[in-house]
DNA sequence: GAAGGAGCATTGACGCGTCAATCACTTGGG
DNA sequence: CCCAAGTGATTGACGCGTCAATGCTCCTTC
């Protein structure tokens, strides 16, 4: 195979190879072996799923630690109503806060508390540690540059279709 | 940066870049949206779950189109639990069914019925197909090698980690 | 200022995944 | 032979994610 040939998608092919099939199943089962293991680590340093973390890393990044809850759905890119059944969980163990919105009564404001602020704190360093751990220390700078450039390859052509 | 630098894990580093932080949120995101759409074609396709697919697929690939319990988790690396529960609905839908084992009054036998052999192989094409499209035809051969390789590093990397 | 459509958020139902507990059976040491 | 430990598989509880349906409120238009 020439070099304009390894440049080129293979979207004319009929089928994917073999190897190609692997390659997919692998790219699925480590991602998912990756999830499992980061989020059993948070899980025990911090008893927080990696959506608790999601949450609250939006709502300490924001103005006053409180956003519209629509704002925060697009902000972490959920849907309303998986956030919605997320925050009464986190509500009730006391994470966050949902208030009434003072501009338009349908909106619902979600506010980060104390308690919610202390344990994303605490939570922070020892995953941003456990990513590193698994992931980050395995992969050296020219196969950061490589997956940057596939991920970016794909998003685009996940974007165009559809 | 040299080429020497460029093929060194970062391992020795304090912490990530937020480059690098940047490229592994991608990841887990491009995997999950991509995982995402497939789940939406197959079961809009055939009604299946990737789960219900992987079941399937170890079956049907199996001597007798059978398995011990066992087997099949070990075969598609679930956990007994996960697998049982699933077989559970599986067993409902008519797709497999569930028999004692004959020299193991412990254990139980996973058959594949006609019913799932036949949804199944309803739903292997356009799955390929699917996967084609939404990942196959992004990547040019370059990029699948450079994707084979970073998986294997993390892989090995994953093993030797626990 | 009333009607109707659009937008914000929640809810219920259901499939899925994990953990811990449980049950039934097998096996091996005494 | 018996019992203790180990193994195969299931179950229940609970958190999580999606879909479809719902309830309010806001906004536009007439």
């Amino acid at each position: 195979m020439n070099e304009t040939e390894r440049n080129r998608p293979a979207a004319e092919r009929r089928r994917m190879t073999s190897q190609e099939l692997a390659i997919w199943r692998s790219l699925i089962d480590t991602t998912a072996e990756l999830r499992r293991r980061l989020a059993a680590q948070l899980a025990a340093e911090s008893s927080l799923s990696p959506g608790d973390y999601a949450v609250l890393l939006a709502l300490s990044e924001a103005d006053g630690r409180r956003l519209r809850s629509s704002e925060l759905a697009a902000a972490i890119d959920w849907e309303r109503s998986r956030l919605s059944h997320h925050l009464g969980r986190m509500e009730k163990r006391g994470l966050i806060e949902r208030v009434e919105c003072a501009t338009d009564n349908r909106g619902a404001e979600v506010v980060l508390t104390e308690e919610g602020a202390r344990i994303f704190r605490a939570a922070t360093a020892p995953h941003a540690r456990a990513i590193k751990q698994h992931f980050g220390d395995a992969l050296n700078p020219a196969q950061f540059d490589a997956l940057d450039d596939i991920l970016r390859t794909l998003t685009t052509h996940l974007e165009a279709g559809k």
